[in-house]
DNA sequence: ATATTCCCTATAAAGTTTATAGGGAATTAC
DNA sequence: GTAATTCCCTATAAACTTTATAGGGAATAT
């Protein structure tokens, strides 16, 4: 399971529109500005920040002084909200959403593993929003899961 | 975030295999039968079951009344680690795993949000075993999930 | 011996992700 | 009203990953 790379840029664009946003909701800021700061390519960024706009969470101006800014408070974006946007449905089985599947046998129960591992992920990712990532004030489930033992080290376990 | 149709079709193989297991834990299934049975293209199981093989999941045996069965008690399979096998880490970002990544500024915190995603991935299929999947006596974790509202449900917010 | 069944390598087909190119349209500044 | 700026849009390419397929080799049972 991959988060992909337009998810990421997406998200660090966005979390420097908030920057910016939290020093001055009015102020742009343009494509170039991003991609230099965040080394993302600047034809890439532009497709991605193209998306975030036509899906509301972020606005634009052309010409001298144009560029982007959030169209929301930062307190109403979500984390899945810009994965949904740049990658589709959080979880997805062989590119068909969970719910769709059909197992028949001794399978008939791996969809409601499916179903599981949506609602997790859903909870982090649903609760998660660009202010509280920006000002590192994550809710306490988030900091409870990267507090636990091995959170951060690779799981080789078979 | 995709669940490959690899790791898909290994663990209906897998479920079938526990179904036999639990039958008569001696007795091999043939690839072809699961194929079969499960509408898998042949040779493309055949390279999934090796990999399973070569992980120690499941023992083969080649000749008249071979085949594949499980190698280690349904309990002590866990869908995690099928995953890893097949697919690889349970989540990457931009292809390289979480702990990896390097942010800077207003971004510094985003890796901890893809750690928790990390944790509560971990927290549903390192839990759930083929034998529980198999029996239908899942865990109370994911009997909580999946009856949670909306876990069924297709969410669209933007 | 022969039939069966897994083992292995190489390769192809399809699909997705990650870009890049090039010009158009709106906006501002002068 | 002209030039500079900046986003907008379509088409396409490059790279990579996933999903297979082909063909023969090696072990096993009878």
């Amino acid at each position: 399971m991959n988060i992909s790379a337009a998810t990421d840029y997406g998200m660090r664009a966005l979390l420097q529109l908030t920057e910016n946003y939290l020093a001055n909701p009015e102020e742009r800021v343009t494509v170039l500005e991003i991609a230099e700061v965040q080394k993302i390519p600047v034809k890439f960024l532009e497709s991605i920040l193209r998306q975030l706009q036509q899906s509301g969470l972020i606005n634009s101006k052309r010409g001298a002084n144009g560029g982007y800014r959030l169209a929301r408070k930062p307190k109403e974006i979500s984390v899945a909200m810009v994965i949904r946007i740049l990658d589709g449905p959080l979880i997805a089985v062989k590119g068909e959403k969970p719910e769709d599947h059909k197992y028949t046998g001794s399978a008939g129960n791996l969809q409601e593993v499916w179903i599981a591992a949506r609602v997790a992920v859903r909870e982090i990712f649903e609760e998660v929003t660009l202010h509280q990532i920006a000002t590192g004030a994550l809710p306490a489930k988030i900091k409870r899961a990267i507090d636990q033992p091995g959170a951060w080290t690779r799981r080789l376990t078979i």
